[in-house]
DNA sequence: TTTTTACATATTGTCGACAATCGGAGTTAA
DNA sequence: TTAACTCCGATTGTCGACAATATGTAAAAA
């Protein structure tokens, strides 16, 4: 589900989040063409609404419209996931930054919990990957929201960066990295405790590479079957 | 003007560019609400094209919809100013390091050349300001596109950043800032031709760090009248 | 057989009208 | 005088139908 689930409001925000829901989740296939009439009807409204909500995933780069010709679901291939990380290394780099400074003692007390809930539920292993995963998200999302920087949340929140937790979707199951990546997140924790903002940018900057060596290598393997 | 202006495509295409320039030139004001039927009407067409085009302002972050009531233009304070910088100085960083892997001689060359056009642009003086704020807007672009990272040029290009061009129109009086950002322009473009990723990065964030103090004193004196 | 052209079909783009909702003017009561 | 309430006008949200455009097929020419 969405950070917030509203099948309220207007229609087209309803086929927007619906919309993005199967894509995410990849109940919708990348690549697929995105019929408007017959959507329009399966949602049960009619085109203009729909229409409406092709444009705002287009603008989360969700889907890919082409003028008197239609809308198809992006394609993640692996130079598109290469240029996602490295725009993520930028940001998130600078909301780790920012949050150094702008983050109440409290709010890191809280990133400090949220990781001792995850430490938790890998301890007790089998338990929903995804669940870590979205956890991620949610250790990564809460510095975007300490940098108090709006554009950043925008950028790295719900509204532009579904197309990452679609690439979760796709590469969820390397779950072996669920421990060093928890070892990164409480350093960069404690660099946030010390007010080292220059520390806290490099390590996220480096846990973000990291990352994105790891779901390289996996890509690459799967290539090669 | 946009980069390419098209006055031809889907009704939609051309409500948003038209829009756009007008937002962004000020020629509608910060804050003004947006008639659907009044804009229907003054540029010849239904209702539905229009909604189109204030949904992808929306996500080009121009206006501001809120449902049931409107679109607004939005208003640039003196706090997303702020964050817009933070967050160009990240992406225009980490495309400078990048674009020093990734582009060839010549396009470097190309850079000194630009570079060359705007000295002499400013050594005539008198001419547009405009002209040279443009200008550095195609130095920024340049670098982004020398990055080969299409979402990086996607954010930092048409689409996403005319935000910043709106912003340049707003404080486009301060020229006492050319010199100095042209010298710094050529300390990266120096960078650039060494292949030295680390320090290109470096650079251009303390470039846009100074282009956001002066812009952020000029505000100040400002608003103190 | 291959290429080109013309046509038929499906899909997108656009419009006008109607329904739903919001903001404000005016009224009434405390 | 102030507060809340009611109603009306204006604006947005939605739908269905029609026009414009692209895609795929089939026939005709090379």
């Amino acid at each position: 589900m969405l950070p917030y689930t509203p099948e309220q409001g207007t229609l087209a925000d309803i086929a927007t989040h619906r919309l993005a829901h199967s894509i995410v989740t990849g109940e919708i296939a990348q690549g697929q063409k995105l019929n408007e009439a017959e959507l329009a009807e399966r949602f049960g409204m009619g085109r203009g609404p729909l229409r409406e909500a092709l444009r705002h995933l287009e603008g989360m780069r969700l889907v890919k419209r082409i003028p008197n010709v239609g809308a198809r679901v992006v394609i993640l291939d692996h130079k598109t996931l290469s240029d996602l990380y490295a725009v993520r290394e930028a940001l998130e780099g600078m909301a780790c930054r920012i949050a150094a400074t702008q983050m109440t003692d409290a709010e890191i007390e809280q990133l400090r919990t949220l990781l001792d809930s995850h430490e938790k539920q890998i301890r007790k292993q089998g338990g929903k990957v995804y669940a870590q995963k979205e956890g991620d998200l949610d250790f990564h999302y809460q510095i975007a929201r300490g940098s108090r920087n709006q554009m950043l949340m925008d950028l790295l929140g719900s509204e532009q960066y579904q197309l990452l937790r679609m690439c979760r979707y796709r590469t969820s199951r390397n779950a072996e990295r669920t421990g060093p990546a928890l070892q990164q997140h409480r350093q960069i924790v404690e660099a946030l405790a010390q007010r080292d903002g220059e520390l806290a940018e490099m390590l996220m900057r480096r846990h973000i590479q990291g990352a994105w060596q790891s779901i390289d290598e996996m890509i690459e393997k799967e290539e090669a079957a």
